[in-house]
DNA sequence: GTCGACATGTTAATAAAATCACATCAAAAA
DNA sequence: TTTTTGATGTGATTTTATTAACATGTCGAC
């Protein structure tokens, strides 16, 4: 399925609501209003319908819009049919935190492996998955056809994680690190950084604070 | 220090120029151009000289910018004078992740507090952090003055951590649920989902993938 | 039947963010 | 001195994202 130029906002928010609907969906309720959507995610139904009209789905004016309709179109724009495989790069708190967090979610991509280079961690399976040392990295993305990689490793060592994901054929990376990463055009890279949100959020509600005082 | 609304991307990175700068700051080197910055940052030298027109800092038009200087300044703005303090709901993978990560990051916030309902949790101390009873979360954080709150919790705790919180008086939360929460407008709230950023790579790499075919 | 209530779908307007284009200036080089 | 170089600072423009405004259509109530 293909729309053209779906924006970075819209792709996000199709995420999310797939993800409320799937909670939603039952025998009873077969149908939803783009004001219930948008009151599940805080946002406003004008949003909510605008995201569905770029992705050419059209409601029924009186009962809303078939939920089981909806989930199965945002997975054929936002899914690849043929699934895509995941790594996660750096076992500790954080690539744990991920791999649980994405335990049981269904979806077209399976998280395949873990790379670390603490011997504590290498040849054991965590939450379904098993860990590789990190020189095996090549090999068991190439193998396993994983096709995005995420960076939970510490800082120094991003760079080189990222080159070598990047020489073995990886699509997409997404990067935890601080340490901004330098990538070719064709690898989509998406960057999140904790200490910064963090700071984010403590600006703004010392902000938020002074002007409700 | 005060300027009047900055925008939210350029709070964002004030708080990464000052990490990259904190990197970078040495006796040899002191100075430092917009364009440098901005190659460590990934982003465009116009971008950075226009962040730091809106605080209001001019560079020396042949040496650039006195990274000591601009450091102070972007504390000055960024910062609370008198300091915040941080405390994590939820210590499972996620809450652990995010206080190792912080440690030794110098800076006027500071990590108070740990909660959990994990019996072996509670009256220990992670990473320098003590870890006490969700229950007794009202009293800590007020007793300490804590201003902000990180929700690691499973997702549907989330909405009932969020209301102890806003009723203990804090003023910011960091949500790393999945569930979008309802905070009044005093508090500021940023919202940040791993699942979501991983389909959103997922899209990208396969879109970019298929024009780069 | 026709009217009112209430959704959807979409164009137009606005706001937020990024980029372009260039005036300006200081120092080194000629 | 004068010219060239290479940086900053910023108005104007473009791009991206959100919100407003409203035309359209359907169903139930009367």
């Amino acid at each position: 399925m293909f729309i053209k130029n779906l924006p970075h906002k819209t792709v996000e928010r199709l995420s999310q609501y797939r993800r409320a609907l799937l909670m939603i969906l039952s025998k009873e309720k077969t149908h939803v209003f783009s004001h219930e959507i948008a009151q599940m995610l805080h946002i406003t139904p004008v949003q909510v319908r605008r995201d569905l009209m770029l992705i050419g789905y059209s409601g029924n004016l009186r009962k809303g819009y078939d939920i089981k309709e909806l989930i199965e179109l945002i997975g054929k724009i936002i899914d690849s049919e043929r699934g895509q495989r995941v790594a996660v790069v750096g076992l500790g708190n954080l690539g744990k935190a991920f791999i649980s967090y994405f335990k049981g979610k269904r979806s077209k991509l399976s998280m395949i492996a873990a790379f670390d280079i603490n011997p504590e961690k290498i040849n054991r399976v965590f939450d379904g998955v098993p860990c590789y040392h990190i020189n095996q990295l090549p090999e068991i993305i190439k193998q396993n056809n994983i096709s995005i990689g995420i960076i939970t490793v510490p800082s120094e060592q991003a760079p080189e994680i990222a080159e070598s994901l990047v020489l073995s054929g990886i699509k997409g990376i997404l990067n935890y690190t601080p340490k901004p990463l330098n990538v070719p055009a064709y690898v989509y890279l998406e960057e999140y950084d904790m200490i910064t949100s963090l700071e984010k959020v403590a600006f703004f509600a010392k902000k938020n604070d002074e002007r409700f005082k």
